[in-house]
DNA sequence: GTGAAAGCGCTAACAA
DNA sequence: TTGTTAGCGCTTTCAC
């Protein structure tokens, strides 16, 4: 910058102020200045520009590289934050990588907001944080001072997926649950209370999963191994009903001819289109908006009251989903391909 | 710093030491400026560090969020640069976020070298960074000064998966390239001369692809038009395989009874219990490894010749893969449920 | 519209 | 083993 500034025979304060775009140069300096820059290669330095401001403009995203949502997600983040002049710095979690690391990473570069998408496993880390910058939790119902949630209402997002099955027919519909994982608990309870408006209670059926492929290739074997199928399956997220649906096919059912199907999240790998999976759509674009709106509340506006922002999911209605069947009457079937095998 | 330094009652040089576990402090004083540090919540600042080291000891990783290959690399990365006191600083990139910022932010960050996962658009690019910094490519054969290159032995990877499948008794094996993708080329080019070398010139067939699922699904349709179906399909990598594999089970089709299958990478995907595919393997973490060592070659050991490392496949054998319906003999024969389309 | 000067938090060279 | 000092590249205040 030394040399940018003596070339065009300047201050830095001024090359500085440029390079900010920043009122206070005239126009013809500019582009001095700019082209000054070019021929030496200059580029601002960003350790030095975070060190010297006080604030450092970054803003700390943790995610899960396996995770196609968070992936999708983080897409989203980046021009959201762009837009409000803010950095993204990534910490990327997975095996062999825990949270501890990548959020003391974080730290360290002077993060003055942290965004958590992946799974956590101790949130009274976070309330630590939580004292110094704002924590903001995506899918985590998890309150707290300086914390902030960014959600959809998963209870209506499994409303959604068990009124589009009762309606195509369906009363045996099976929810493979997602444990603990980010709003599988909630999904769960939507769809129990969603049969039970259906007045299907005697229906209700949940296997555990974890919201990984291999928990719902788990699930659907555990049903293939029983005299009846369901007549359709919920799952947790698409990741899960990718395993049900590959492990259902490659027994020789077909989707959705003996077993209806509908995932959660809406991910890239529900609109494939030989997956072409019925799912509930959680818009990223908004959530990954609020979340950095709700950021700058806190950071430029000095909001210090939580925010639960809960946006509304809907149904992306794809094709593993259709009748029954036998849309309503009860008895023994043959599905296609598994003569030893019924469906309710 | 100067707090926990005030706190012990030492200086803050000895502080500094401490932290970087450098010789030259008494145990006892580590002790207690890591309980004042503690105390305090002190945590040294990554940005003052880079700004005051001459080096940054900070390796820049430019990847593509969406291709799992990527991801295991990236994973692999991070423990072999901490082993070396290297951090990882990531560039993602993905559709909306191009190369070009991602570079330009890991460069502001003053990375001391770069590896390049991803695919890389315009080579020229990188050959003025590579006058600043050394540039090191995955699976991409690009030369040039101050570039080095990790890669594995694509034409030998293609050979393994060929003469599997011949060894099976297979013959008609269709490839699924990746066009231009990182290791394509070459790839489609170890399936053509291991396809000669078993006298199976007539039977080369190269489908257009470019590892990415929907590829695999369009050639598979494709192959589905027709009249007659390779007995096997090897696919220039894990993505591209798995929408193969899934449209022709939708398809009615068995595999490996029908058709099978052979893919490129092992990534998660090709390890999941139901895809269960058979692939080409690529080590990550001895490809990591070696792209760190190289890098700290040039940084620390003043190498300044390019090098290009090469790394043997080797075939996970998995359940996509079996003999075919009739090994030798030619003719028709109705594959289990589409009697329409018949097997060479 | 522009410049001078101070200092962000840390490290490295040297001195004690 | 420990302290002193200078300064990394930038932003910011205040003066002109």
């Amino acid at each position: 910058m030394r040399d940018v500034a003596a070339r065009v025979g300047v201050s830095q304060a001024l090359v500085s102020l440029v390079f900010r775009n920043a009122p206070g140069a005239s126009s013809e300096t500019r582009e001095r200045v700019f082209r000054a820059a070019a021929e030496l290669g200059y580029r601002p330095d960003t350790a030095a520009q975070v060190l010297r401001r006080s604030h450092s403009r970054h803003i700390g995203v943790l995610f899960m590289m396996r995770q196609p949502f968070d992936v999708d997600l983080v897409e989203a983040i980046y021009p959201a934050a762009e837009r409000h002049g803010y950095h993204v710095v990534l910490g990327a979690l997975g095996p062999g990588r825990d949270e501890r690391e990548a959020v003391e990473e974080l730290l360290a570069y002077r993060c003055e907001a942290m965004i958590l998408l992946g799974p956590v496993t101790q949130a009274s880390e976070f309330a630590d944080i939580a004292r110094d910058i704002p924590v903001l939790y995506v899918a985590r119902r998890l309150t707290g001072d300086g914390v902030d949630v960014v959600r959809v209402a998963d209870e209506r997002g499994a409303r959604l997926a068990v009124d589009h099955l009762v309606s195509l027919g369906h009363r045996a519909i099976v929810h493979v649950d997602g444990g603990t994982k980010p709003g599988a608990p909630y999904r769960s309870r939507g769809y129990k209370q969603a049969m039970r408006r259906h007045h299907l209670d005697q229906y209700i059926r949940i296997l555990p999963g974890d919201h990984t492929e291999e928990s719902g290739a788990a699930a659907a074997r555990q049903l293939l191994r029983e005299d009846r199928l369901p007549t359709a399956i919920f799952a947790s997220n698409d990741r899960c009903s990718h395993g049900v649906l590959v492990t259902l096919i490659r027994a020789g059912l077909n989707i959705p001819g003996d077993v209806s199907l509908v995932g959660y999240d809406d991910s890239g790998l529900a609109r494939l289109s030989f997956i072409d999976l019925t799912s509930v759509h959680q818009d990223v674009n908004s959530m990954a908006e609020s979340a950095v709106d709700a950021i700058i509340e806190r950071l430029e506006r000095g909001r210090t009251t939580s925010r639960d922002i809960v946006l509304e999911p809907t149904l992306a209605v794809r094709g593993t989903t259709g009748s029954p069947r036998r849309p309503a009457a009860a008895g023994d079937s043959s599905p296609s391909a598994r003569s030893s095998v019924t469906s309710w």
